[in-house]
DNA sequence: AGTGCATATCTTTTT
DNA sequence: GATATGCACT
């Protein structure tokens, strides 16, 4: 049989490494794989290779990959390798594949099909609630800081009863009951978080051996992308999944691991071969997108970092330009600078606007970027940032789809219910939540007896009732119309558009705009998939949908977005800003080892995004929380080996004729007045500086919160540790 | 119950 | 500096 199955196109499109890669079907593999070294085309010939030879049907093929867009990548290139076969594979992202998963077996976990999944900001209302409910004042227990620690017990599987176990303080315990209430009302309101996602399954294959044998039986090959960045939880369901057939195939690369903070556990990768100490590992080491000077430079940083597998890029490409190095003055010239430097690379090297790439540290960078490129007139599309469905309109009108879907989501119904105003206050609600529980009601079963509630106003009943039947006409209405018919009959039974116009403002006339885009977008959705798509499904691919993933990569624009959000993807010329201590690295990161890293980690992604050119740059003054602050180089850029860089140190003259469109206006906007001159009686200091105390002896500068004259500096001792010190007292001494 | 002012926190990165 | 939230006041 196997004979007759024609493979010449392995030879033809593979090196060598990456076939044995591809052949290497059974038993479980590690694939080290650097970056821009082929990794997606290895998993994606693998599975064609699968299904070629006849190893599999398609639903016994499982891919794991960490964003929608790779997994829809995966998905078109195998379809092109292997046209007939598509249908029924498992190639997704864990939350969403496991979200399926989770749906087909709800029940047995004590959740409805239905549940809802909560994002942030849904988690930290729910929290507030069990904040409230368990009588612990707001002030003393930041929420946003519980649910990190919620957040990071689950990722590590650390149930509630565990961390009481092991608290000591009473912060611990009063967390573990926060913890175990969260959890409690979650299943209540029928929801699961995202981390829920991950977790659960892990629950269910534990407490019902044969569903976890099912789906042993059911995935013959596993194949899992980005490994580098999966936490415990996803280490832990992957063994289960994989323990039977043993066929499981992880790709990655521990230099690109940037998720540390989100549970990310860097030793999955690192100690695979010892989990599976039969395994087969390939090494994917020649690079097939950057120039030798790029990945040269790349190197010189990446090595310094000390928990990583040794590994070299090479390629046969020509060692090519320099690495440019920019050092500016301020954010403003930083920018301009970036969007001068953009347009002679455009005239020069025939690129597109599509070829560029700015990237940055945080998203708040974004803004001077976004500007410079506004004024020369250049088209760019920023990825993240503001997300679209986390707008306020958008979100109230999900959580009206979503109450419809889910009548025990509490915490869309708390969103909803005044809005827009009904006369409805929190007492109310109180009220209506109280005889809820009582009668063991769901909220919204709840609403509909709101006349038997004593001491709601005759006028709150009326406009209750009023919600209470349009949410019943609409749930009639889910079998019959499709998603995007209920949709927009809802919008408009609501009257939230009619409402925003009436405001008539700027920003009520774009909340117009964006609900009018949600509900195409809603019809899209069920254009792309077919007209048995339901309302439930077009949510869970809210939910589990980023920034990212509508990234459209054929728009001719230059594209902004942060150093996380480029994972996975390349161009032609990089330019990364802000390259300054306590901004990248990150100020919180400069202490701890392992932060920083990551950091380095971060920079070695960003670096490798570029095929041709990188630009890095820093200024040396920056506004930030809307204050100016100094700052050092990056360690960074003294790390990188002075051999493959270009060192542009001069901040002036730039060149006298701005190549790109009008000059003039380059050249004045550029020969702008110093700051040298102005605002400097704190100068001295710097984020990164080394600096020596008459008692806490040597530091390092993490953070200055300037306020005046009573500025303060956190200063990281060697040995008396974290310190908090006012500036004019300080009396350091700079090393 | 709704409005407006004060404050706090934010800028790490996201499924 | 911007937004979000909490609080006091109406």
């Amino acid at each position: 049989m196997e004979k007759m199955v024609d493979t010449s196109w392995l030879k033809k499109d593979l090196n060598s490494v990456q076939r044995q890669a591809v052949e290497q079907t059974e038993g479980p593999v590690l694939v080290l794989a650097g970056a821009g070294s082929g990794k997606t085309r290895v998993l994606t010939y693998r599975i064609a290779y699968i299904l070629a030879n006849g190893l599999a049907e398609p639903r016994e093929i499982l891919a794991m990959t960490f964003t929608n867009k790779a997994a829809g990548e995966m998905r078109e290139r195998v379809a092109k390798l292997t046209p007939s076969m598509l249908s029924g594979m498992w190639i997704g992202t864990f939350h969403s594949l496991f979200a399926r998963l989770l749906r087909r077996e709800a029940e047995k976990l004590g959740f409805d099909h239905n549940f809802a999944i909560y994002d942030e900001s849904d988690q930290t209302s729910l929290l507030k609630r069990v904040l409230a409910a368990l009588k612990l004042p707001l002030k003393e227990y930041s929420p946003k800081k519980m649910l990190y620690q919620i957040s990071a017990a689950k990722n590590n599987l650390i149930s509630p009863a565990d961390m009481l176990e092991a608290s000591e303080k009473e912060v611990d315990r009063i967390l573990a009951r926060v913890y175990a209430e969260y959890q409690r009302q979650l299943k209540d309101l029928n929801a699961m978080d995202f981390d829920d996602l991950l977790v659960k399954p892990i629950e269910l294959f534990e407490r019902f051996p044969l569903v976890k044998e099912y789906y042993q039986d059911r995935f013959t090959y596993i194949l899992v992308d980005e490994y580098q960045d999966t936490n415990r939880a996803q280490y832990l369901a992957l063994r289960y999944l994989a323990a039977r057939k043993k066929n499981i195939c992880v790709v990655g690369d521990d230099d690109q691991s940037i998720y540390r903070w989100r549970g990310a556990d860097i030793r999955n990768i690192l100690d695979f071969e010892k989990d599976y100490s039969d395994c087969c590992k390939f090494r994917l080491e020649q690079n097939y997108r950057s120039t030798q000077n790029i990945l040269s430079a790349a190197h010189s940083v990446i090595k310094n970092n000390r928990q990583r597998h040794h590994k070299e890029l090479w390629t046969t490409q020509l060692s090519g330009d320099k690495v440019s190095l920019l050092e500016i003055d301020d954010d403003l010239h930083e920018a301009r600078m970036i969007v001068n430097r953009l347009g002679m690379e455009l005239k020069n090297g025939d690129r597109d606007f599509k070829d560029f790439a700015l990237l940055y540290r945080t998203n708040a960078q974004s803004r001077v970027l976004e500007e410079a490129l506004r004024v020369e007139g250049i088209p760019y599309i920023i990825v993240g940032g503001i997300k679209f469905y986390e707008r306020k309109e958008i979100k109230d009108v999900l959580s009206y789809l979503r109450l419809l879907i889910n009548p025990s989501d509490v915490i869309s119904m708390t969103r909803i219910i005044n809005t827009p105003a009904r006369g409805v206050g929190q007492v109310t609600l109180g009220k209506i939540e109280a005889f809820a529980q009582k009668n063991n009601l769901s909220i919204l079963e709840a609403v509909a007896q709101v006349p038997q509630i004593p001491g709601v106003s005759a006028k709150s009943v009326q406009s209750l009732l009023t919600f209470y039947h349009t949410m019943c006409k609409y749930r009639d209405l889910l079998g019959q119309l499709s998603p995007s018919e209920i949709a927009a009959s809802l919008v408009d039974d609501i009257g939230v558009l009619r409402d925003l116009k009436q405001e008539g403002t700027i920003e009520s006339m774009a909340r117009v705009d964006n609900v009018r885009e949600l509900l195409l977008a809603i019809s899209e959705f069920s254009n792309q998939f077919g007209s048995k798509v339901t309302l439930a499904d077009y949510l869970q691919h809210v939910s589990l949908t980023t920034d990212i993933d509508n990234w459209d990569d054929r728009a001719n624009a230059v594209t902004l977005m942060t150093l996380h959000a480029a994972k996975g993807l390349e161009f032609s010329v990089v330019f990364i800003a802000g390259l300054e201590e306590g901004l990248f690295p990150l100020s919180r990161s400069l202490d701890d080892s392992a932060a920083l890293e990551e950091e380095r980690r971060l920079f070695y992604v960003g670096a490798t995004r570029a095929k041709h050119k990188l630009y890095l740059s820093w200024a040396r003054n920056r506004r930030r929380y809307g204050e100016r602050i100094n700052s050092v180089v990056s360690r960074f850029i003294k790390e990188m080996d002075g051999t493959f860089v270009d060192w542009q140190q001069k901040r002036r003259p730039v060149s006298r004729r701005s190549p790109y469109g009008s000059s003039r206006r380059y050249e004045e906007t550029f020969d702008m007045p110093d700051y040298e001159n102005e605002s400097q009686e704190n100068v001295e200091f710097r984020i990164g500086m080394r600096v020596s105390h008459h008692t806490f002896g040597k530091g390092t500068i993490l953070k200055i919160e300037p306020s005046g004259p009573t500025a303060k500096l956190v200063v990281q001792f060697d040995t008396a540790g974290k310190r908090r010190l006012v500036m004019p007292y300080a009396k350091l001494e700079i090393l």
